[in-house]
DNA sequence: TAGTGGTCTAGACCACCTA
DNA sequence: AGGTGGTCTAGACCACTAG
């Protein structure tokens, strides 16, 4: 249980130690450096420790000049290793402050290419992004995952999902309807919770109480006609034009975590991308 | 010494200055002379060289270490400069063979993200990503800009535009109707050709024949109902479900280049974008 | 073989933040 | 004031690409 920075520093040290010591036979090692420059391998000792939690989101890592030292290197191979993981994401860095796990993406910052007109009648619609739409569970239940679950989220066959259903809405006005397929038994942590124990935004809750830390999605916009349950939800008459949002999400190991199919009124919806 | 700081920091500006050899760059100035990093000012000037056409799409650029001492700046410092530009998209470097400036996006790769089910039954989809769309031109005129579209480009009011219709198909079978919208005079070239001078591609075509190149895009993807000319054009009835991507195209410098409508078959559409 | 970018070092000093 | 990251130097050697 002793998460302390002495202990953490030690197989990066024996391991950067034997990578020096012997040249010759620093390609041998399969696991860290297979062909790697030196500060692609201190990349991947890095980014071991903060998938192995042992630097745990939103914590400081040890000073550049204190792990350079630590790992027998120059002080830029150093920072060009935390540059690696700084452009996946892993990392940020402040200055004058230190450098930073990432806290992962928020519920509200994957909301912001998805905008409602009803909200704010310009399509300026900055004021609207920051306002987090209330979340209502409504069904919430365990079963075997469906095949589109399986290849979605690249599960065994036969596998156990949390699977939910939500509505949220923006000033009381319902506008997405929501299914969401989460996989057991990563998140069994969740199975027992009460529908209204259940917050507005679902990933702060995955990494407060399963410890998965959402970092990257994969959004994919289509069209179809509202099913009963949507135009229900939505207040729409079955069958009028839906968007259907289908998000895959992935943790900090690249893992598919989620897969949710939001669903809006295709009339009020529109979806911002940047290419490039 | 500090003194010698102070010392080689100003020959550095002096011979920035006469790198850039054309004063009339005053973005660039107006940032040099503030509390820039010198990688910072070197990245301006080399952009300035960029965006001048002194160095053209596809070039090579000097070698690093050239450029260093031309600058009398270290090596290290000059390969910083270079790294802000590729990370802007400006430049790439290529192991072994140089640094070149970069062609823009074409046509296809803003394809990428815009795909038909029709053209791929699969989800997979990778194959019909390569085939490039016929275009064909229907309509073509100059007007002056509609309010969206000077909103859109930020034009001055009162600013011609070259308005394009055109058709594109995939094995002969129409599936995106597209409304464009090029300013004026930076286009002018464009105007006299004849609609069937018109290629597969529109980037590439502004690149050669009024040098612009789009380097970047925005997307914005909702849904419509088809007026009559899209209807028409995509033998859909009129009223059916669309999906419209709005698009806005810049150019190196961020200049607003292009306004585009693209029109689909909502059943048809998908559209997919990456988070993070 | 010559030229390019890629990696790495061992320092120095500067800018920023917190206490 | 003391720690953090940010900038910069002046070298060295390696890896890749070309003629």
């Amino acid at each position: 249980m002793r998460a302390e920075n002495f202990v953490t520093r030690l197989p990066c040290q024996t391991i950067c130690l034997m990578l020096s010591a012997s040249p010759s036979v620093e390609h041998v090692v399969g696991a860290t450096a297979a062909g790697l420059s030196r500060y692609g391998s201190l990349a991947s000792t890095l980014r071991g420790h903060i998938l192995s939690g042992e630097w745990a989101p939103g914590s400081a890592i040890p000073a550049e000049t204190q792990l350079a030292k630590s790992c027998g290197v120059a002080l830029g191979t150093m920072r060009q290793a935390i540059a690696v993981l700084v452009s996946e994401g892993l990392l940020e860095r402040v200055h004058g402050r230190g450098t930073f796990v990432s806290n992962g993406i928020g519920g509200p910052s994957l909301l912001r290419f998805f905008r409602f007109r009803a909200a704010s009648p310009d399509a300026a619609a900055t004021t609207a992004v920051d306002e987090v739409p209330q979340s209502r569970i409504v069904s919430k239940r365990v079963i075997i995952a469906p095949p589109e679950v399986v290849i979605a989220l690249d599960l065994p066959p036969g596998r156990r999902v949390l699977a939910l259903t939500r509505v949220r809405s923006l000033s009381a006005q319902p506008c997405l309807y929501e299914r969401i397929w989460l996989p057991l038994p990563l998140f069994d942590a969740l199975v027992p919770l009460n529908k209204s124990a259940w917050d507005d935004l679902l990933y702060p809750m995955l990494q407060r109480l399963a410890g998965v830390t959402v970092h990257k999605a994969e959004d994919n916009v289509t069209f179809c006609l509202a099913a009963t349950d949507v135009a229900e939800a939505l207040h729409l008459q079955r069958g009028a034009p839906c968007a259907r949002v289908a998000r895959i999400a992935f943790d900090m190991a690249g893992r598919r975590v989620e897969l949710r199919h939001s669903f809006g009124d295709a009339l009020s919806f529109h979806y911002t991308a940047q290419l490039r």
